[in-house]
DNA sequence: CTGAATCCCTGCCGATACTG
DNA sequence: CAGTATCGGCAGGGATTCAG
């Protein structure tokens, strides 16, 4: 992020995956269940991509306009990135000129409460 | 963040917080809550780091022992950063050589849930 | 033991220009 | 409209060496 990898293995988190052998890796593993989000969220701008994306479904050109200062590169960079980790959907529309929707898939839209929760932490520690 | 940077403006979470400006920020912003979090974990190695503090308190070299890969620049680093953004906290120890334990503050223990967060949509989604 | 200083290499991301 | 190609700057992080 950020900055730039992540890492891996956490507490056992409940009871019911104590013994993950993922929450206790010795080095970062982009096995690890954090690593995993943390790699879908990573880079500039892709959280702020994302909440767009949460209020509904938008086009290249729309996702632009909303985010003025993200460069055509960086926003196709994004774009891609979360269609390969399978949280947005691409669709090329019929027609010219040509114009494609993105939207978030059913796993796209999980992130919500992850956003929530890292929200809810830097909220609360202004 | 891993990264690099991250964004800022998620949308309205709940009732209590829907017209939060930093919710619509057009590009990424430091004082968004999303960001404060996203920061607070940057870079490879911290989310280790931050595991291993939630099982107890670590000296500098407990903490490489368990990390074995990691190299001391790193760790003072991450370290550091840690207790800048005021989750960890130095204590420096009597006697020679000289030791130091690290410890999460209470704003550090809060951290669990956000990476029980993490942990579950990665852990959903393998 | 706990770091700081240095060197170097890699990857991110911004700007610009160009294509189907 | 929806991207790709290219370049360059800069920060992250690994290895090594040195200091309090």
């Amino acid at each position: 992020m950020a900055h730039r990898t992540v890492s891996c293995g956490h507490r056992s988190p409940r009871p019911g995956l104590p013994d993950d052998p993922r929450a206790r890796t010795a080095a970062p593993m982009p096995s690890c269940p954090v690593e995993i989000t943390l790699h879908a969220l990573r880079g500039r701008w892709t959280t702020l991509v994302v909440r767009e994306l949460l209020r509904g479904s938008h086009t290249f050109s729309e996702l632009g306009a909303v985010l003025p200062e993200l460069s055509d590169k960086v926003l196709a960079e994004r774009l891609r990135q979360l269609v390969e980790v399978g949280v947005v959907r691409r669709e090329r529309l019929p027609g010219w000129p040509t114009t494609v929707r993105y939207r978030l898939t059913e796993r796209g839209r999980t992130l919500g409460p992850v956003l929530q929760s890292l929200w809810d932490w830097g909220a609360a520690n202004t």
